[in-house]
Formats: C-alpha cells, sequence, structure tokens
DNA sequence: CTCAAATCTTTGTCCTGGACAAATACGCCT
DNA sequence: AGGCGTATTTGTCCAGGACAAAGATTTGAG
C-alpha cells in the first residue's frame, strides 16, 4: 500500500495533499498540468507530484475564482498578482461593516482558541439577534475566512474549526428560538440538499430565516437522494421543500433534480431553491431566492396566498 | 464537463456515487475488480461502470469487515453469505443490552424524524449519564446505525444525520457538564485528530470522558497538522495532548505521527492515543487507550503523579 | 517460549495519455 | 432584449502499469 501523506514537511506537498487543502480532484490537477502548465510541482524519486507550498497558495486563490462563477482556461497559469485583484471583485462587499468582528475571530483562529471563538459568536448572535447573525453577519465572516485561506494566512482545519463553531452557535439559536414564545404554525418547511451538496452552512441559515418567520421546519440533513426527499415531505405533510446549493453542483444539473423532485411531490407543495450556484434561474415549477432577506417575504405571500394561516 | 451522478435512478450507480456510498475510493473500486473479478458493474454506452444495487449492498458490506481489520484479498469475491457470517465476529457485542434504544433509532431514521431523534438521544443521557452515553450506548448505538447501513436498510445519509444528531447531543452535555458545579482542574487536555483523520466522534466520546473527570478540555477540532497541533499545545500549556484515531490511518503512519509529535513538545507532556485503529500499540513516548472506560483511572493516575493536581 | 529482525505477499495510490459528454460561451435570428 | 443552435471549454472516466507501504510469515536470538 502507498498511503501519500507525510509530505506537508519541508513544504512539499503530495497531490492526495493538496487534494484535501484546496479541494480540487487529482484529476483535475493533473488535468490543469498538462492543458495549462499550472501548477508545475517537482517530482519524487518515482516521479511523484510534489507540489511546493508557494503553488498551493496560487491554487487556493485558483479554486476561490472557480467557486465565483470564473472560468479555469482564463485564470490557472496567471500570476498571482492578477489573481488576486480578481479576487478583489467577488463576494459579500460588505465586509468593512463586519470588519472588526472578523479580525477578532482570524485571530481567535489563530490561537487556536475555539472556545473564545464560541463564546464571541455568542455574543455576536445576542447583541445583533438570529436573522443578522445568519443573514448577514455569518456569510460576512465566512467570506472573511475564506479569503483568509486563500491567501495563505490560514490553514484549511482553522476554516473547518470556524464553520464547526459557527454552525453550533446557530443551531442552538435556532434551538431557542424554537422553543420561545412564538407560536409555531405553518407553513411547515422541509430541509436538504441533493446527494452532490454536501455544505449544511447554507442549509442552516436558511433554516433560521424560516424559524423566525414562525415556520414548522425539518431538517432531514444534507446529501439526501431526491426519491427519500419526496417520500418525507409527504410523510411529514411538508408545504415548502427548501433546498440548499453551492457551486458544487452545476446550475444545470440542479434544475434537472428540481423537475425531478417537482414530478415526484403533489402541486401544493412549493420547492424552493436558493444557495451561490451561478446561473441557477427561476423556472417553471420551482421558486429561487438569492438572498437569504428574501425568505421573509416569500413566507408572507405564502400565508396570504394559503389563507389564515392554519396553526399546527 | 461530465459530472456523472444521477445515475442513482434506475438501481444503478456511477462509480462516483458508489464511492459516496461505500466510502471506497474510485481507484481501489477499479482495481479490486482488476485483481477479484469484484464488483463486477455493467457498462454504460461509452464503457463507463453502472453498478447494480446488489453489488453495492455487498460493497458495503466488505467496507465494514475491511475497517474491522479483514483483508480484501480474502473477503472480496465472496458470496454474501459467508460477508454476514464473519460481520456477526466483528463490533461491539453489547447490542442486545441496548436493542430497544437501538430499534428505536433505526426507526426514526426510517421515518427521516430528526427531531424525535435527538429527543430520545437527550433522554437517553438524561437517564444514563454522561458516561454511560458517550463510553456505552453511544459506540453500541452507532454501531446498530452502521450495522443496518451495511445490510441495505438504511441508507448513507441516515447514518449521516445520527452521526449529527449524536453528535450535537453529545456536545451539549459536554457543554452542560463543564457548566455545572465540579471546578475543572488539570490536567489541561488538546484534543485533535491528525490530517488524514475526519472523524469527530471518537474525540467528542473522549473529550466527554475526560470532561467527566473535571479536566480542562480544549478542542482544535479535527485534521490538524501535526506542528500546529505542537504549538497549540504550547499555547495553551497542556498537559495532554489527547489524539483519535480510526482505520482510516494505517497503524504504522499513525505511530509515525505520534513519534513526530512527541519530538515537538516537552518530555513533560503527555500523548494519550486512542481509537478503533487495528493494530496501533503503545511505545515509547505515547500511551494508547484501547477503551474509553481506561481513560478516568488515567486521569487519575496522572493527578496522583503530577502532585496534589494543582488548580487551574 | 517470546520477541524482534528479515523476507515475502498483499494492497492502495499514483502515473500517463486518451476520450467524451456535460457545461458554458458565442453568434444568430426573431 | 431574449430564445436557439453551434463551437469551445472542462471535469470525470477509462485502461493498464508500477511501486512502496502495510501486513503476514518466517527466521533467528536470547
Amino acid at each position: 500500500m502507498t498511503n501519500k501523506d507525510p509530505h506537508n514537511s519541508s513544504r512539499l506537498m503530495s497531490i492526495s495533499a493538496v487534494e484535501r487543502d484546496c479541494g480540487l480532484a487529482k484529476d483535475t490537477l493533473r488535468v490543469w498540468e498538462r492543458r495549462y502548465g499550472f501548477p508545475n510541482p517537482l517530482r519524487d524519486h518515482h516521479d511523484e507530484r510534489l507540489y511546493p507550498a508557494d503553488q498551493v497558495v496560487t491554487l487556493r486563490l485558483i479554486r476561490r475564482l472557480v467557486e465565483a462563477g470564473h472560468r479555469p482556461g482564463k485564470i490557472v497559469g496567471r500570476p498571482d498578482k492578477d489573481l488576486t485583484e480578481l479576487l478583489r471583485h467577488v463576494g459579500v462587499p460588505a465586509v468593512q461593516t463586519i470588519g472588526s468582528e472578523a479580525k477578532q475571530v482570524l485571530k481567535l483562529l489563530g490561537t487556536y482558541d475555539a472556545v473564545g471563538l464560541r463564546e464571541l459568536l455568542n455574543a455576536i448572535v445576542l447583541r445583533a439577534g438570529l436573522g443578522a447573525y445568519a443573514a448577514e453577519i455569518g456569510p460576512g465572516l465566512a467570506e472573511a475566512v475564506g479569503a483568509a485561506w486563500s491567501r495563505g494566512e490560514l490553514e484549511i482545519h482553522q476554516e473547518h474549526l470556524f464553520t464547526e463553531q459557527f454552525t453550533t452557535v446557530l443551531r442552538s439559536a435556532i434551538h431557542a428560538a424554537q422553543g420561545a414564545g412564538l407560536p409555531r404554525r405553518r407553513p411547515r418547511v422541509l430541509f436538504s440538499t441533493f446527494p452532490q451538496e454536501p455544505h449544511a452552512l447554507g442549509l442552516l441559515m436558511a433554516e433560521a430565516m424560516f424559524t423566525l418567520e414562525g415556520c414548522l421546519g425539518i431538517s432531514l440533513g444534507v446529501q439526501t437522494p431526491i426519491p427519500e426527499i419526496a417520500a418525507a415531505a409527504k410523510a411529514h405533510s411538508a408545504d415548502i421543500l427548501a433546498l440548499s446549493f453551492s457551486s458544487m453542483i452545476p446550475a444545470p444539473q440542479a434544475i434537472a433534480g428540481l423537475t425531478e423532485l417537482r414530478a415526484l411531490v403533489p402541486e401544493n407543495v412549493e420547492i424552493w431553491a436558493g444557495g451561490t450556484c451561478p446561473g441557477l434561474r427561476p423556472k417553471a415549477g420551482f421558486r429561487v431566492f438569492r438572498e437569504l432577506s428574501a425568505i421573509a417575504p416569500g413566507v408572507g405571500a405564502w400565508r396570504s396566498r394559503a389563507g389564515a394561516g392554519t396553526p399546527t
């Protein structure tokens, strides 16, 4: 067996370590090298790729740009300077409004202070409220952390740590909101993602927005096969199916899945899609929410449409 | 581009879907086919593999056996009957003592009832206590869920859902225990895993055990590079580094990592390894805990060794 | 008889280079 | 401007070979 990995040492990384670090498949790394001449790794004595640290950082920049909708052919091989310039124009521009919190988060991640981070996030959610935390501050902080990672200022496991703490705080805030005064009433909303989509963050943020509107929420977790989503919708007599997408799924596949789902559930069950999937357009049979803030009015509209909004 | 996936339909799965389902790398699936003649997928019009559902179930059985230490060469290609027979002899044998809870869990997973599952787990942790929940019931339930998955009675996303709910409940119980009366005192324990190890469950169960002993805990999350573990140990002046392993990491690599870590931290910092890594043996420089129940006496021994056990 | 060192076998990961369909961009027409 | 057909880009898959790490087995020493 040959378990290539320890090469994190001495600033040279094996292809599997780069795959873990950058989230780029080995096949993709190899085909980019063939096509664009980058990355350009060294080789060990048995011709296995060894990626220098600086190329890994460049790959991180590329990864972010591709996620934001840029095409590899246009950017792979360009110097870091160009890439950072392009990156300036992507992402949430509201970073300055949460600049001080973001700085604190990065500092806590730098000192491996998970507890401090959780306390900070808890303080933020208490001060700003669940809505702002989920819809504005959260995405802003995630953006800041992702940007720091792509600049090489953070390691991937620190981003994971942030996600974990952020998720924990958000989940418990949702839980608290569900238990609080406000009586729960329809729509009954079912949350999940398609099998190709492992990201839970967007889903959870959506869940927060629906919870604030007093909806009844049921989370299936991520990566549920489409037939099972339909089955669960029936079992729980859901009114709305909320599906979250990132750029992991290409838009046509998302649309195909949504259409398939549409055919499996009754007409009166609505399908709402959201997330950061470049090029996902609304079509007959489902709605697309590009902003979390659009959820609240959407729920209001649903309730007017549905009549009085029958309790439970 | 060619994003192979939707083939979950019609009971035929693409190689990438099987990889996700079974946790077996595409390369591994192909080389098993070449070497052992199994799996034996159909091909689509462009010679791409299409795995029938029954072969996928067999692959799940094989996956579990390999995880438990069996060698592929001895079991790949054997009929399901043999595999199920072998599986009877692996895993926690205490399943009957928690049979009724396990049955409830499987039922709740079957009806996609995440909330009910969380309530059940919460009830269990309150009744049985954190220690029994983390050290006995948890592993037993995880075992039961994994076994049901390998028998084809559960889909992989349902196992994920269980893990998520179990983790949430455990985390909040740990949190509650930390806040409760019992004053926290040394040893100060730092938790993490090596970069190749993404499983958080074992780590969290260990954290529960240490918390019950009144230790000061710091979790770095999973997949921390070794130099960063050492740096965090220094920054937090940890007394013990607790590392968790599953069969994702082969034993020699775990030992190499532990030895590397040993060289990076002062002599007086102890390194404790645990988890289900077949063939991980204690060596000079670090201890190996095969059972969670061994942690409590271990902490007691540490405190006697360290003198009175200085507070904070 | 126990344990460690040396030898043999098994096994997962990496390699090259080719292929193609899905995804996207572009140009055209209404 | 917006829908449709064509051209280009791009990620994933394939075959088949190679090898070192992991594990099993044998050998040798105390």
